[in-house]
DNA sequence: GGCCCGATACTCT
DNA sequence: GAGTATCGGGCCC
């Protein structure tokens, strides 16, 4: 199965958060394989963009998100939340997707493992980071190295009747008009209680 | 299913 | 010192 290429992030930010819907992200564990279907994201565009971390402009922690597309930006919230972004835009230009929740396909057990008794193992940020083992090591690891142990397998585009755009989750304090902005793209259906989507979703 | 709330520590001012 | 791109438990439907 064929790895994302860095000419696939290097796009504007919404098209790469759209397109990543559907697409199989993988983390390689001593030989094994933990992965699962993208199945909700969110664009972060620029320093403009006043929900962007960025709109601070280049600090310890942004700094990552001017880096080339195809990188991972891995941050620490509340207090005890590691979430995930993947880079995108051109070098220099701060702009990630938010990884949101992806449906569990293979090493469901060591996701388990890790998040307890939780019937909710990745329909979430953060749920999803942990379940994968992702916290602030992986933060500027490079999707796109071919030695990486973190990747995105291209599985085949999603109809745009199963997407769902609002607007993005969390924002709180934020103003308009970015609060507004319908920049978190989701499967529909692909929610924990859809057992029959979920699982067509895996076989692609 | 929903709402409310507390936990918790890092980042930038 | 304030704010935070969240989660899970408690409670109530």
């Amino acid at each position: 199965m064929p790895r994302l290429p860095r000419s696939f992030f290097a796009r504007p930010t919404l098209t790469v958060a759209r397109e990543l819907l559907g697409q199989r992200l993988v983390k390689v564990e001593r030989g094994k394989r933990l992965a699962g279907i993208i199945a909700e994201v969110e664009a972060y565009i620029g320093e403009e963009d006043l929900a962007c971390h960025a709109k601070v402009g280049r600090t310890q922690r942004t700094e990552v998100m001017y880096a080339p597309a195809g990188h991972l930006y891995v941050y620490f919230t509340y207090g005890m939340h590691w979430l995930l972004n993947i880079v995108t835009e051109r070098n220099g230009f701060p702009a990630a997707v938010l990884l949101r929740g992806i449906i569990a396909t293979e090493g469901i057990e060591i996701m388990r493992r890790r998040r307890g008794r939780s019937d909710h193992l990745t329909d979430g940020p953060a749920k999803s980071a942990q379940a994968l083992g992702i916290d602030q090591r992986w933060n500027g690891a490079d999707l796109c190295n071919p030695d990486s142990d973190v990747f995105i397998e291209r599985i085949k585009p999603v109809p745009a009747s199963w997407v769902a755009t609002t607007p993005r989750v969390g924002l709180g304090n934020t103003p308009e008009p970015w609060l507004s902005r319908p920049w978190n793209f989701s499967l529909k259906g692909a929610g924990a209680g859809d057992l029959l989507r979920a699982s067509a979703l895996a076989a692609l």
